[in-house]
DNA sequence: CCGCTAGATGTTGCATACAACGAGGGGTTT
DNA sequence: AAACCCCTCGTTGTATGCAACATCTAGCGG
């Protein structure tokens, strides 16, 4: 039964590349097997299709992506290292489940470390502000009404706007530190929780930041980091019935 | 000639393995070739045995350790993955090179997160500050004429030191990210960078960390750690010719 | 009826073969 | 002589077979 359902498998897999071969010419790098189970299960968890406490079979992950166990244990041993898996020996590794407790963990680090780079980044005046302001205007546009339009890509640009800023900060691990922090809310899909209010607010805390960057003003930039997150911080805890 | 070299590598390491049988049962899980492949790799990167810029290739090191590549390249992946390595597809590992801009990097992290996770911790009231007195006087011990005398003892009761008032903060997060950012220094060997000031000094935060913990008086502990951070910073700048 | 052991089954761990890629060398062409 | 191509060789990337381990169940004995 298990070799049968073995070559099953392998018949399968070999069809899913035949007719997959097409759509490995545009990902940038998808034909890398490794690379590309990687991508796959993130996305499939952080998409919450896969979520907390289920088991992850590496023999399942790999038929269904359609390469062997090799990649897909590799894939799995470095999202075991970027904390969004846990791994035991010999039985296999598990969607991390997270609660209220880590939410309160990362923020609180988040409450720490981001406005401090800010006011870093203030300093060094390395920031591209053009696009930052460029960001924060793309996410003003994504909003009506007080409500967002596309999560996704609200998500998306707003990450890239803190992430721009941490690298003005002069220190490349102060933003390694933190995307690997980070990352776990991200499931949580942020502004899903914001009340009208508190979306607008966020918003121009964006807008204040910038001209303070530009200000070169360390302590304004890094207040106004501080007052942005905690109401992150608070609307989340709120809306999670916390 | 690849073939031939393949069969005798693989006669080494069974011979190897025949010889090392031995002291696979008092290591606690030296058995699993994984983590033993890692353990020893990492050990020969903070030894310094293997320095900045030097390739690791996975066959060598394989038949070095007396395991297949599939055990090293899982090792390879998680200390890429902690930062102690570089990878570049196709081309391999090698031991990352650091230099004074890491260090500081480092050191300005540290100096925030420490502090902060430091009053945390004086303020919860739950580190076990007899063990962290105990930890104090052992390193005081290892120090005689202001000269450590086993520098791998004490900078192992310094990292035990640090730990346990992390761990303490109750923010579990914060004691993984620091210790992800603070292992590269332990290359550095921080303590021989020491003159018998800085030294004397060193000794002597760690017991008035402890008396600022047992007041749980946060303020205090928090400056405290900022102080000792900042000491061990200006020696080993000060030692290294910045 | 309960507890226990042995085997069946499924999963992970490791070794090995082979494919794919990249660097370097020798030969050819201009 | 310089530039280019192709071929070789070493290294990494992936697939696959088998061993080791964990879990579950059937069968046995208490």
């Amino acid at each position: 039964m298990s070799t049968v359902n073995s070559r099953l498998h392998t018949i399968l897999r070999i069809y899913y590349r035949a007719f997959s071969m097409s759509d490995t010419l545009n990902g940038q790098d998808g034909r890398h097997a490794a690379d590309h189970a990687y991508r796959l299960i993130r996305d499939e968890i952080l998409s919450g299709k896969r979520t907390g406490g289920d088991w992850l079979r590496e023999g399942e992950l790999a038929d269904s992506i359609g390469v062997s166990r090799t990649p897909v244990r590799e894939a799995l041993r470095r999202l075991t290292a970027e904390g969004l898996l846990t791994y035991e020996r010999n039985k296999g590794v598990q969607v991390k489940g997270w609660d209220v407790a880590d939410l309160d963990e990362i923020f609180s680090l988040r409450t720490v470390l981001e406005p401090w780079g800010c006011s870093l980044a203030a300093e060094r005046g390395t920031v591209d502000t053009d696009q930052l302001d460029d960001l924060a205007h793309r996410m003003d546009a994504l909003v009506v009404d007080g409500h967002p339009a596309d999560l996704d890509r609200l998500t998306e640009l707003n990450n890239r706007f803190h992430r721009a800023i941490l690298d003005g900060s002069g220190n490349t691990r102060l933003a390694t530190v933190l995307a690997s922090v980070v990352q776990v809310p991200i499931v949580w899909r942020t502004f899903a929780h914001y009340n009208p209010e508190s979306l607008r607010r966020s918003l121009a805390h964006h807008h204040e930041l910038v001209t303070a960057l530009r200000a070169h003003d360390g302590e304004w930039a890094q207040s106004v980091m501080c007052s942005h997150i905690k109401s992150a911080w608070h609307s989340i805890r709120e809306q999670s019935g916390a």
